[in-house]
DNA sequence: AGCCATTTTTAAGGAATTTATAAGGAAGAG
DNA sequence: CTCTTCCTTATAAATTCCTTAAAAATGGCT
C-alpha cells in the first residue's frame, strides 16, 4: 500500500486530496504546516504532494530542503500557473506541477501514473522504525547518519525488518541468517541483538522488543 | 545525450517542439505518421512524445501499441482537454499530459524531468567522486591528470562508478568485470582494488569504500 | 511482598574470518 | 627480448563472531 503525504495549510483542500487519494486505497498522511516536516521523515513515504503557497514555508523552499534526502516523486498543486514558477518547481527537483483548479481525476491519474513507474523500478529500500535498509548498499541509516552493523547484524536487522511484527526466536534467526543452525546459537544472537539495539540508541530509536520466553521482534510502525 | 521521439502529423507543431528541446541538447527524431512507429524500434528512445488526435492511428492506439515493449516515459501532447481523454491516457500506460497550448518553457521543464528520473544515462561520461569516466575513450580523470589505470583496473573502477553506492563482492566484481569466474579471483580483485586505491590516493581521492564481510564500493555523490 | 527459578542482558577475551600489503612469477603485447 | 599487466602465494593486520561467565530482569510461587 502505498504511503503518500501532503502538505497544505488548507483544511479543506486537504480532505478533498486525502478523499481522493484514499480512493485508490493509498494511506494519506497530510501536514499543514511546512516547516515541521523533518527531510529524515520524508523517506517513509512513496509520494510527496506539496502545496507551494503556504504562510511561513512555501513549497518551492520544502522542496529544495527535502530533495537531496528523498528520492520519491514531489508533485507540486498550486495556484499559480504562471511559467517561471511551474520551471522553478521543476527545477528543484519536482516530478510534476499541477494547476489548481484540477479535477479529482486528473489528480488520481498523476498520482497514480508517478508510483507506478516507482514500483516499475526494483525497490530496494525498506523503512521502518525510523530506520532505511538500503539493501543494496547494505547500510541501515538513521536520519542523518548511517548506522555501523557489521554484517551479521545488518542481516538480523534486515530480516527483523522484513517480518516486521513478527516474533522470531534466537534460534530462527540465527538460521534464517547465517544459515545453519549450531549449538549455542542463542547466546551469540543475543550478543548480536545487544550491540544491535546500542547502535539504534545511539540513534535515538529502540525499535527491537522483547518477548519474553519467546524472542525478539520489530515493532511494526503503525497503520494510521 | 538523450534521445527523443516525437509523433505528430503537423509539421509546425514538429518543428516547434524540435526546437525547443534540442536547446536542452537532446537529440530528437521525429514521425508525423504513427501508423509507421515499430514498437521494436522505440527501444531506442530515452523519451517519446505522441500527439493524440492524428488522422490514421491515434495516439492513444499508437501508445497501447507500443507501451509494452519500451519502458521509457511516454508523454502526450494534445488539445483534448477533456478529463476523459487525459484519464484513458494515463491509463493507457502514459507518464505525462501535456495540454496545448502549452509554454515551450513547460515543455522543456516536463520532458526534462522525467528524463532525469531514467536510471539509464545516455551519456557516455560520468563523473563521481572526484573523477570523470570517459567510457568512450576509457579513461579516468582527476582534477587535472588522468588516472594511469591498467585496462583492468579501468574496468572495475567503471563498473563500480556506473552502480555507485552498490557492493559488490569480489567474486560479483570479477565477473561482472571479466566475464567468468575462476578460482582464485576474490584475491585477485583485492590486488586490483588495492592498487587502484594507490592511484586515487595520489589524487588525494578514497572513494572506495570496504564494506566488512560482503565486498567493496564507490561512495555515491550525494548531489542531485 | 518476598523469594526462587528461569530468562535476558551485559561484559570481556580469544578464536576465526576477512581484508590489506608485499613480493614473485606467468602470460601477453609491442 | 623487454615491459607491462595480471594473477598467485604468503604474511601481517584488522575486524567480527562466538564462547564463557556474571549481573540484571522477569514471572510465578508461597
Amino acid at each position: 500500500m502505498p504511503k503518500l503525504l501532503v502538505v497544505d495549510d488548507d483544511l479543506d483542500m486537504l480532505a478533498l486530496v486525502r478523499a481522493a487519494l484514499e480512493k485508490d486505497g493509498h494511506q494519506v498522511d497530510t501536514e499543514t504546516d511546512s516547516t515541521t516536516v523533518q527531510p529524515a521523515r520524508c523517506h517513509l513515504y512513496d509520494l510527496l504532494l506539496l502545496d507551494v503557497m503556504m504562510p511561513v514555508e512555501d513549497g518551492f523552499s520544502l522542496c529544495s530542503r527535502i530533495r537531496a534526502e528523498v528520492d520519491c516523486p514531489i508533485l507540486f498543486l498550486t495556484a499559480k500557473a504562471e511559467d517561471a514558477a511551474l520551471v522553478q518547481g521543476f527545477g528543484l527537483g519536482a516530478d510534476d506541477y499541477i494547476k489548481k483548479p484540477f479535477s479529482i481525476a486528473e489528480l488520481r491519474a498523476r498520482v497514480n501514473a508517478h508510483l507506478r513507474r516507482e514500483v516499475r523500478q526494483p525497490t530496494h529500500t525498506l523503512s521502518q522504525g525510523g530506520v532505511r535498509f538500503d539493501m543494496q548498499a547494505k547500510v541501515a541509516i538513521a536520519g542523518e547518519h548511517t548506522l555501523p552493523f557489521t554484517k551479521g547484524e545488518y542481516a538480523i536487522c534486515e530480516h527483523l525488518v522484513l517480518h516486521a511484527g513478527q516474533v522470531f526466536t534466537k534460534e530462527q534467526l540465527y538460521e534464517a541468517v547465517f544459515g545453519f543452525d549450531a549449538e549455542g546459537d542463542s547466546s551469540a544472537v543475543a550478543e548480536h541483538i545487544k550491540n544491535i539495539r546500542a547502535k539504534l540508541k545511539a540513534g535515538g530509536l529502540s525499535p527491537i522488543e522483547t518477548v519474553w520466553g519467546v524472542g525478539y521482534k520489530w515493532r511494526k510502525d503503525s497503520v494510521r
